[in-house]
DNA sequence: TACACATATGAACATTTATTCATATGTTAT
DNA sequence: ATAACATATGAATAAATGTTCATATGTGTA
């Protein structure tokens, strides 16, 4: 028979060792940073934005030419667009009827290369 | 009135840029190569996983410590832990009853800062 | 002005994903 | 062996997210 109902017992007061939760709850950066840094990696985490800054890489493009290479519709690339430019990835500007899209800045290559890298360790 | 039923004529043959896309093509990583990077930022891009990982940064930790830390459950904790090593971004060891959590390597710090440098910027 | 083109956008739908709950596994101590 | 503890895990639920479809906006051109 279980006579113990109160058996979440866990991490109570047992196993937690409480002076290095608390070192290391000191030293935690704030929540709401952590949460910016996690929507920012949150935009690279999608297949179709990460061959969007790939082929952006390469030279400017406008939204058609993307469409072509992804082989995805012109409206699902219009959205992930949008995501790219909210997070400062991409900027854009007017060329008659055509919107040429480019990277932002270098922190882009530097961070996929970065973690590349980590990918071909093994 | 309308009398043009097919003006999705967008990215047929007009505005296209062909020599443009096929060098772009020509240079884009594999689409698998690709989707194992979105997976691997997609590790990152979720709160509750950051927040574990700056605390790793900090110590090793068992699964009790960091769920006290993130004021979680201990088994949401261990579902994102398991998330975690299958990223490679973490290990573990037992040690008697307990489980104890580190970071894999210094790739995942050489990642969150690079990350972070960008969002400094502005 | 009217039309065609390039892009953007809102709503709907489908899929993915994070957390919870209940329970299983594996370790230590009695 | 049994009980208690620390962690892992499967299933269910809830929330977030990507794509599609239809349509709107804005630009160049006849």
């Amino acid at each position: 028979m279980i006579k113990d109902d109160r058996h979440e017992a866990c991490c109570d007061e047992t196993c937690v060792h409480d002076a290095v939760v608390e070192a290391v709850l000191r030293d935690m950066p704030d929540i709401e940073d952590l949460d910016d840094l996690a929507d920012l990696f949150k935009v690279f985490g999608d297949t179709t934005r990460i061959r969007i800054l790939y082929a952006l890489f390469k030279t400017e493009l406008c939204v058609c030419d993307i469409a072509q290479i992804l082989g995805m519709t012109q409206s699902a690339i219009s959205h992930q667009l949008k995501s790219l430019k909210q997070a400062r990835l991409v900027k854009n500007r007017r060329e008659g009827k055509q919107i040429i899209y480019s990277l932002e800045d270098d922190h882009v290559s530097l961070i996929l290369d970065q973690v590349l890298s980590h990918m071909k360790e093994k």
